[in-house]
DNA sequence: ATGAAAGCGCTAACAG
DNA sequence: CTGTTAGCGCTTTCAT
């Protein structure tokens, strides 16, 4: 609280300020061991008088602990890895641990790189989207010597610990839905992103899931870039106008179903009567649509949850490294989108 | 890529498998000084060989350097901000400075202790949303040496650099449209966010413009919490039961806009002869809605690319450290909800 | 082109 | 309850 400073101050300064050792100034300001009441207040007097903030890099370095949390995502843009950071974010709260976000816009060349640049801050931990990596990126994960916990996804083997759904099996459970509720003629949509391997997965699994009652997708359509919602609605019409035989249409997402299911609404089509629909991941944007469209729950917060709570768990005293493996079972909500009457 | 190891590998563990000292090893990962090809190989095929991630934490403290830039945001389920820190990382991206995210949920005692925690760190900049803060922030900033830069808004006074539009320029513009155009009976909903001082700002220009040409809000509401799109139906709905006679109503985000917008729709309401509607920021979710909403945009993206130039520039070699303070200037989109043609 | 010594600011581990 | 000593793993600086 004084005049600007171009030498950051240390703890020396404090020390001096108050009279006490460095060592007792660095057992104040961390709230480590006993100190008088006296000496503690003089200490904290002086070092708010001068404005210290302690140096953590030296203390991390001397103390090899270091607070900080890697979580890994693909992007910001898709609200589904907010959330999730939210639910990191409620565990860690009241702890010393402190989320790092490091954002790999999908593409595993950037995920290792950015992966490289948070081990060499020695993090205790790591919280990683997904289940594929590069040879590379699972090799530093394994020999990082920390708690590693990949999320969102089951389908597959992680290094260490894992947290999500399988999507393959989300995919399944909603073609058995739709199928139990007499939709026969079924067209998809979804983003065109090789490398979403999650949507890929639940588009595999919706797949196989028509199979087993003799039912195929017929018709398909990937787009990318641009507004998902207005991409929802030209997918849509462009989807109908090829085949109007359809009575029923899966969204890889929420925001393109939402986009259909206005441009249905536009229409006059009757929903779900003569088409149903359904998206994934039950974003909040739904609440507000004049019917609510028939989706899949992620899980995002519970397992942005127990991710963290891996990671804290790892870094107590008495830990056995055993790695946790959790899947969490979506649900789906029916909405108004979805009949729901049929044989149950 | 070898065996897991418990003690993470040192520059010494480089220097033995190599047979080079320390410090060349030490150059020819940083790639910095003459080394010669030979030599240079043989570390390169160590270090790739054992896995070494170098120690950040150790190079900064020895360096006095540190490669990381501190950028604080209140939120990041509102996509304003996701989309800040993407042109933020647009300008880092080829540079050695990497943003680190520090989320303050609106409330500025949390703003202060992430400050702390950042500055402890001991960052090259700070990117910082808003220019209210408490006095201790604000102390911090002064004092922590380094650039600082605060953004979105410019009605105030930074401490050091700022980038951003006036709030309440954008809503006295805004007033000015719509007086333009001929409507007389305004009514406003935003949030109920006694800590976000943009909207408010938006809000006292847009009163204050409104003002000046004789014009007094009818009817005003605020919210807090759930799904902003489900919001704006229910109050829109709400407002035009107390006051049917409204002519235009001005919303404080585009989210709870669309839901008006998709409300009065429904009802069959002529917009924009009977009723208009404006929002604002530009989401990119109004493509996809049957019309578009009327709205102004944030410049989010510039002010994210600016905002890390600036501590770009002032990290390189020659710099002279006077403030800059750049305000940009949002420009109205007038979509399909606020009519164009009187009067221009 | 390479190496040796010193020390960045702090804390663990001991003394007292 | 408080102080002293010795590093943490790297880079700066100065030799060679």
């Amino acid at each position: 609280m004084n005049t600007p400073n171009k030498r950051p101050l240390t703890l020396r300064d404090v020390s001096e300020a108050s009279g006490v050792s460095e060592m007792t100034v660095s057992r104040v300001l961390r709230k480590r061991g006993d100190v008088s009441d006296a000496t503690r207040k003089r200490v904290l007097a002086a070092a708010k008088e001068l404005g210290y903030v302690p140096n953590q890099i030296a203390g991390s370095l001397a103390s090899q602990r270091v607070n900080l949390v890697a979580v890994m995502i693909p992007s910001l843009s898709n609200m589904v890895f907010p959330e999730v950071l939210t639910g990191i974010n409620q565990v860690f709260e009241d702890t010393p641990l402190q989320p790092v976000v490091g954002v790999t816009n999908y593409m595993p060349e950037k995920e290792e790189q950015v992966l490289y640049e948070m081990l060499s801050w020695r993090p205790s931990g790591v919280i990683m989207a997904g289940l594929e990596h590069t040879d590379a990126t699972r090799a530093m994960m394994r020999n990082a010597g920390i708690p590693v916990v990949e999320i969102m996804d089951t389908d597959g083997r992680p290094v260490d610990s894992m947290v999500g759904i399988s999507h393959r099996r989300a995919g399944m459970e909603m073609a058995k839905a739709i199928q139990k509720q007499g939709y026969e003629h079924i067209g998809f949509m979804g983003t065109k992103m090789p490398l979403d391997h999650r949507a890929r997965k639940r588009f595999e699994g919706f797949t196989e899931g028509l199979a087993k009652a003799g039912i195929e997708i017929e018709e398909r359509d990937f787009y990318s870039g641009g507004s998902a919602l207005a991409k929802g609605r030209e997918m849509t019409q462009a989807m109908l106008d090829r085949n109007p035989d359809l009575d029923f249409l899966y969204y890889s997402n929420d925001m393109i179903g939402a986009g259909g299911l206005l441009h249905l609404l536009d229409q006059g089509i009757d929903i779900p009567g003569q088409i149903g629909l359904a998206g994934f991941n039950d974003v909040e944007l739904l609440q507000g649509l004049p019917r609510k469209l028939a989706t899949m729950d992620a899980c995002r917060l519970e397992i942005g949850r127990a991710a963290a709570q891996i990671i804290l768990d790892r870094n107590a005293e008495d830990t056995d490294d055993a790695p946790i493996h959790k899947t969490l079972t979506p649900t789906i909500s029916y909405g108004d989108t979805l009949r729901r009457d049929r044989r149950v």
